[in-house]
DNA sequence: GTGCCACCTGTACGGTGTACAATCGTCAAG
DNA sequence: CTTGACGATTGTACACCGTACAGGTGGCAC
């Protein structure tokens, strides 16, 4: 049948850089991070791990190219009749929901300087919501770069967020959690005791997003008041 | 000569929990996380790499072991006479120092859940600074869930602050990319022209952790001012 | 045709974490 | 003293990792 052109390359058999970012996001998504293995990969890909190298000159390659991917996700739109206040809560709350997509591979875009052009054009509309806040050129990359930061950590690492449908074995382990805290000694440990409740407990990953872009917009705004 | 008795085993040639660990955390400080490997570390140890499993039932427990380790090292005094917000301020920026001087170490923190003696006390101290500050213990959970998570990210990922007194070929990394933001279309990305200089430059360690930490308790602050 | 060249395969090397069995040194009980 | 038990360590092996390097292969331009 049909032969492959230069042209439908991407869509049938053959190899692009698009593709393998692509199979590498997915399996990350469904497995995790650590499950991104060259040769893994290559499998998934019905190829051999070395025909990625054809593409990529090193995994860490790949993987910058995986987060450079997520970026181009970030719903970069602004409501301009909004606050900038407003404004900066949508782009972090966009940001919050596709590193909540990915978040095996969030912690990807903590690690390294992402420079790809979807990230400059985040980085850029950040800047510009920033600066209206009244703040210096200086101030206003300081506050993104912390910004960028906390919304990437909020994703990659919480303990406690790990949600399962499946109940039974995890609400064990809060339960033996609870139990433990509650079991320290009150007079050594009085603040423990008295939350071990909310210490042990799932967290509910939408009230604890939530609560870190409050946290970080508060001292955002906080700073844009004391200042000027 | 002496013979090792049971009691001297810990500071001749034998091993124990604690050597490993510190020989972990050392090699770490010296040569990055990704030195620390069990073959490496025994052979620092000058012993074979199974024998660490004797001690540490994995990997993984040993770097929990490192972990919980690091958090011993956390200045927990506090100052009767400050007020809550200084007394937080204070053993954040304790928590800080000590990260920073393991700082290859310090992502291990807001990977793993830690539930060590040393870790136990420093939340039991820090709970109460924000109990004090007027929050419920709900409320002071997720804050301190959060001041520990910004502050351990805050060490374990920026990457404009690695800092070498080689300034050679870092200077180079930074001129080139500062050209390179200062030849972006100004038309479609200003603020990055803008701030070519701030978001190229390589960034104090100092100043940028003080800012971190100002930023933080900005939030929590106007958090308590808000609330009550 | 013939050669080029983008793309991919085959093989190999040194590294990793760790399972499993054998070994050694010390110490308590016979 | 001998004898076991047992805590601590070694030796060997396996499956996996990232990737260097050399060779194939198929479609295109000439």
């Amino acid at each position: 049948m049909a032969r492959n052109s230069r042209q439908d390359a991407t869509n049938k058999g053959t190899l692009t850089p698009r593709t393998v970012i692509e199979g590498a996001l997915a399996l990350s998504d469904a497995e995790g991070l650590q499950a991104v293995t060259i040769r893994r990969l290559a499998r998934e890909l019905g190829v051999t791990p070395m025909a990625l190298y054809w593409h990529f000159g090193s995994k860490d390659e790949l993987l910058d190219g995986v987060a450079a991917s997520i970026f181009e996700e970030v719903d970069l739109s602004v409501d301009a009749s909004a606050s900038w206040r407003e404004q900066l809560r949508a782009l972090l709350g966009s940001m919050v929901g596709v590193l909540r997509a990915h978040s095996s591979a969030a912690i990807l875009l903590s690690t390294r300087t992402v420079s790809s052009e979807g990230s400059l054009r985040a980085t850029e509309v950040m800047l510009d919501i920033i600066r209206r806040g009244g703040f210096s050129p200086t101030e206003a990359t300081q506050i993104a770069r912390h910004a960028l930061h906390t919304v990437t950590n909020l994703v990659g690492g919480e303990p406690g967020v790990v949600v399962r449908e499946e109940s039974g074995k995890l609400t064990d382990a809060r339960q033996r959690a609870r139990r433990f805290l509650e079991s320290l000694p009150p007079e050594r440990y009085p603040r423990l005791v008295e939350a071990a409740a909310p210490l042990s407990e799932g967290v509910d990953p939408d009230a604890y997003f939530a609560f870190g872009l409050d946290l970080l917009l508060a001292g955002i705004e906080s700073m844009a008041a004391r200042q000027r």
